[in-house]
DNA sequence: ACCATAGCTGTGAACGGTCACACAAATAGT
DNA sequence: ACTATTTGTGTGACCGTTCACAGCTATGGT
């Protein structure tokens, strides 16, 4: 039942005949041992379904070989992809994750996230911060100097980071619907705290008045499909005066939809509509969904990459990865009507 | 820059004028330690920012406080979902969380996930299970007899687990597309090597042989919206004798939606369809989809609960915990058309 | 006045690894 | 043939905690 002690090196030493020192050099891939040795204590080893303590290991090396993913919004589609493909990245890496999701932003959570996450000597800390809040210094200071990446974070060139830029795939969407004629544009937009949601908004203002257009109304969502829906009834209830709607991701460009439906408006004949992130599903909406599609996977992967490569060189110049996100055409976009 | 050593027991001894061991009794909250000399030592911890190391700690205690979460699927609502609500809940419990995500359920994925948490000392197991594959009891063999709590495995009461009831889920929604007054119910299932799916699946077919009707066809889907579509187009090239679909997630009931309004068929009029999940979007589907809710968070709170409880009483009897879905109706079930 | 007990503090030895070093044997260089 | 080097192996100290135990002081019961 109760199982005997856990096995130690001193135990697969004496089994071997050789001195615990032998055993952990084998383990550890050193040089200078008879290749004879090595089998045998590596046979040995499977025998016996040997586990290094990782404790102690890390304790005398002072390296933990694992990783911190602190995230935020994990509630939201974009994060929680991410973390799949970082849990698999790390693992590649030869990294464990321990896994520190904070509710909000406020500093005494973050600082909690952190601090809960220190006293594992990580040797390096995944940040995906969508909204501003603890600033990245302050971040730093509390974990005392581990190599930290962070995803999707304030456009600073004394972090390192890694983001998609959300400015071209505001702009890009939006030369789309300049493109097949619109020339009247509303706009609902994330909850304008977040990074993100910001950058979109902006950008698609700019790439407006950059055609010589004015940007239409832009009604503030929260990234769900029932806040999608409301904004859109909002923004109905103001003005109909429009031909294409921007939404600022694709769950409330869902809602959306279904509150232009409802007023019988049909899209794309009456109003065009696209969304932002390409979700699985939104090939499935009604009608399917032109976006932009945003590299999560990619995103996540390279944050481990470049969280492992500084680790390896903690001096190197800080670098700001960027990630360019591309537009997917569907049905929900088409040249307005003629009035 | 790099860091001037770290900080350890006797820095903090030493500044306080007491030995090491004063410290640590002051950490770890035991008696005998004079108001005045703990207040003290809890004001220098904190003025010097002090965390205890913690692979020493569990080192010598032999508990890590941390607990591992093997999930598969993490692509899909569900185990996504439940991952935010685990770590909330272990973070409450005081466990640190490591994440181990297995792309498939092959006795190498599995063990390989095992044993890269093993030498964490990890206090306990929670294992998200949704397919068979390496069995349980192999799973505690390989991780030594650690504590391990399925969630959503196979139904076996040797197995300490949480799970939803998936047949009443199924059950209550074919009875209310009965009490509708549907006769002729077709299946769009989950792959059928999911025990959700295969329970599903059973309970779909008994409900109707118990109401005296004929199952339909069932077509097997893959849980995407994709899959429902395609499936969807399958079971129309094969039949059109039937007024309601019960469609095995959200995901494919949207793209069963989809596929039914290619082919003109109106939804609830003409054919009511039925989901499962209550995915937050689902509310603004088209229509908005009737549907089970399974309570993700709850499922993973407990799970956890449950861990914890087991933990600290190993020998407990072993307990299999279930949680009741309930139906959520909205707009895509009506009574089927006279014909 | 004496001993038992409760309250507070310190000392040495683990926990299970790694590192720096010492050492022996085999090989090579001159 | 003698030394220098490479290869293979073992020993002691240490990483930063906790645990078991010992010791000292104050208090209280008889």
């Amino acid at each position: 039942m109760s199982s005997t002690r856990r096995l130690t090196l001193r135990d697969i030493a004496k089994q071997a005949g050789v001195s615990y020192q032998t055993v952990s050099r084998v383990i550890n891939n050193h040089p200078y041992v008879a290749e004879e040795t090595r089998q045998r204590i590596h046979d040995l080893i499977a025998e016996l379904d040997y586990h290094p303590n990782k404790a102690a290991r890390s304790l005398a090396t002072r390296r933990s070989h694992t990783l911190a993913l602190i995230t935020f919004g994990m509630d939201y589609y974009g994060p929680a992809q991410m973390v799949i493909h970082i849990e698999r990245a790390a693992k590649a890496a030869g990294y464990d994750l321990v896994l520190s999701i904070a509710g909000d932003i406020s500093r005494g959570t973050v600082q909690d996230a952190i601090a809960s996450i220190m006293h594992w000597q990580v040797d390096g800390i995944l940040m995906i911060k969508p909204v501003p809040g603890v600033a990245y210094d302050d971040a730093i200071d509390i974990s005392g100097g581990v190599p930290t990446v962070q995803i999707n974070g304030e456009k600073d060139d004394r972090i390192p980071s890694i983001s998609v830029e959300q400015a071209v795939g505001s702009r890009i969407i939006t030369e789309h619907l300049l493109e097949l004629g619109h020339q009247h544009i509303c706009e609902i937009s994330g909850p304008l705290n977040w990074y993100d949601a910001l950058e979109r908004h902006e950008s698609w203002q700019q790439t407006m008045r950059a055609a010589g257009y004015k940007p239409g109304y832009s009604i503030e969502g929260d990234w769900t499909a029932q806040g999608g829906y409301r904004a859109m009834q909002k923004l109905l209830s103001i003005t109909r005066d429009f031909t294409a709607v921007v939404v600022a991701n694709d769950q409330m460009a869902l809602g959306a939809l279904r509150a232009l439906r409802m007023e019988g408006i049909r899209v794309p004949e009456d109003v065009s509509v696209v969304g932002f992130d390409d979700v699985p599903e939104a090939a499935c909406y009604e009608p399917p969904l032109t976006t932009v599609r945003q590299e999560f996977d990619v995103l996540g992967q390279q944050g481990i990459e470049y969280l492992v490569e500084r680790i390896n060189n903690p001096d190197a110049p800080i670098e700001r990865h960027i990630i360019y996100p591309a537009l997917i055409k569907r049905l929900s976009s088409a040249p307005p009507r003629r009035l």
